[in-house]
DNA sequence: CGAGGGATTGTTAGCGCTAACACGCACCAG
DNA sequence: CTGGTGCGTGTTAGCGCTAACAATCCCTCG
């Protein structure tokens, strides 16, 4: 990494320092043409061993790093793909980035972000065109959002984008978590302990995911011939799980709960504590996403677990193939799997 | 984002597509040279209205987007900045994210990542380096661990690097909320409550966080004269506050616990409930960070807030002063606050 | 009425790289 | 001895853009 200011002149002191060295320095130290060097680095077309040596230890003295800049302005590819992210802490979004980057890293893609606070339709379309200017080859938009799925219907055709987690209707690939099944899995599982029926605490209505997951509810409840109770709807934090909890609990008959994620689940968990409602002696209680903490809640919580980093890996090859001139409604789904414990435990 | 096909010959149905328009492109259609569209896209020097309205028409029909490498090789700058990252779903690390991206973005710039999953001198070296092939202007390198801090300390002189969180002694502008202040209020607040002495989870020894945590911790026990319980060592998993709280639960003259962070205090009040230990009653419990669950623990936790999106943003300050050619030096502290609930509350 | 000057536009060069082709040489078959 | 065939290397052009300078027009002022 040491620099060489040129030998005559005052040196610049700016942190940017002087030029950085470029194909034909390094040709110049190697007494080659920049053409050879180009060879070298790329490994396209044969090289003599010993000009191969005399190049590498040019490099190697001035510290060449290829810029990037020249290089994508003549091959048209940049290496770099664009994730649309939501700004969140939430679990699951942000799994599934750190998913995606893995798998991306690995095939020698570089990932740009561009967070969105509120989604919606004119925000994500601005975060994508965003990222084209900044010349990404493609873009993954994680889209839980009903109006991020609807941006998403006027895709252009000619520039690969993939989403993940919404935009069933939208003509670019999709993968998703089966929400549906998830859910099912978890009102089977307290329905088959007995309970007459099941309450839900819905996340906010323009999720797809408290969509899907409510749907999955409110049909386990249909099939088993059971009444649904109405919906309380949360906004997935512990607080609006909590006040939940606060109005749950003045009801009479509350058998079982499927909240619609964990932290929901927790502020439920600590209302029914602080109404001397027990679980799952009185009341049994279920979350979504099975977040690392889940499982030291009090009581530790029966929840429905997605594999993000899997999703993030598929995502990722979605894309890829997609870029690769793949379909457009190309579907991927991820099954998630019950994880049963004591909050659903015996009583 | 209509895309028209070159009205004449075939059109190529690959996803790639035909090639883009370029600035030549747009002057041909508006009339006037290459040069003038580029006065208009970028302000720069006097240009007729009607003349600036023709070349804005131009493009709007073309569906004319600047090539990003052209531009980043002419004037030798990119407008992004890399970020090297910790490959976790840790709420502070995270959160710091999207608080630089936020800031970033503001000012113009884009984020690229790069994750690490185990820190080490050369993997946060290879990262870095990484980005600087991407041709990212400056890097910021959420460094928690003691080695990413030694990595650092061969930061090179010609390229802005900032740290966020780590590396006190290196070479480059750290930005650090004050662990041990934080670690001080909060044991001092368990001492003011009448606790002869204060035990303390502390996270994993190669992260700077938890020593400064452990150290605030320390010198508040010897400012008042109160010997240090041994230290027992988590990985700030709610498994291992759970395993610490199994071996804690055995101790006889338990009565405050101060752990290094959330998560190994949610599995802590887990191991004292079922060892039937009562918080606050028996125990007093605080923690460290403040993630938006622990008011709704059982019971809701006492802890220290770091507001990591001010950490974000100041981290983007300081390096974009530093890419201003600003002081290697610079140090920025912010200050946590102690947010007390009732796991520390009355018994 | 000509010089000076600002506003507006154009022309040219070159950023650092890769693609395409050209060149020289050794080697071999006929 | 001649022509082909690779190998290893060099030469040239051009990607799309901005910086620098040149050119033009029109107006003002002495």
């Amino acid at each position: 990494m040491a620099e060489r200011p040129r030998s005559g002149g005052p040196v610049k002191a700016t942190a940017a320092g002087t030029r950085q060295p470029s194909l034909t320095d390094v040709a110049g130290v190697a007494g080659v043409s920049h053409m050879t060097v180009s060879r070298v680095i790329n490994g396209t077309g044969p090289v003599r061993p010993e000009t191969r040596a005399r190049v590498l230890a040019a490099i190697e003295e001035l510290g060449y790093r290829p810029n990037s800049a020249a290089r994508a302005l003549v091959t048209g590819r940049t290496g770099t793909l664009g994730v649309v992210a939501l700004e969140s802490n939430l679990y699951g979004p942000a799994s599934t980035l750190y998913g995606i980057e893995n798998a991306a890293r690995e095939a020698g893609y570089a990932i740009t972000i561009s967070s969105v606070s509120r989604p919606g339709r004119s925000s994500i379309a601005d975060a994508v065109e965003n990222l084209r200017r900044q010349a990404v080859e493609g873009v993954i938009v994680i889209a839980p959002h009903v109006s991020a799925g609807r941006a998403l219907e006027a895709a252009p055709a000619d520039f690969p984008v993939v989403a993940v987690g919404g935009g069933e209707a939208a003509p670019v690939p999709v993968i998703s978590v089966d929400q549906r099944d998830g859910a099912r899995r978890a009102t089977e599982h307290l329905l088959a302990l007995g309970h007459r029926t099941v309450w839900h605490i819905a996340g906010p209505e323009d999720w797809l995911e408290a969509r899907d997951r409510e749907l999955g509810w409110r049909e386990t409840l249909e099939r088993h011939g059971v009444g649904a109770p109405r919906v309380i709807r949360g906004d997935w934090s512990s607080r609006s799980g909590y006040e939940a909890g606060r109005s749950l609990a003045k009801e009479k008959d509350l058998d079982a709960v499927f909240a619609g994620n964990d932290q929901m689940a927790l502020g439920l968990l600590r209302a029914f504590a602080e109404a001397g409602i027990s679980v799952p002696r009185d009341v049994r209680v279920a979350g979504f996403d099975d977040v690392p903490e889940a499982a030291y809640f009090t009581p530790p919580l029966t929840t429905v677990r997605q594999d993000f980093i899997e999703v993030g890996r598929r995502t990722f090859g979605l894309l890829a193939g997609r870029m690769d001139g793949g379909d457009r409604h190309a579907r991927a789904l991820v099954v998630p799997e019950l994880i049963v414990r004591e909050s659903t435990g015996p009583r």
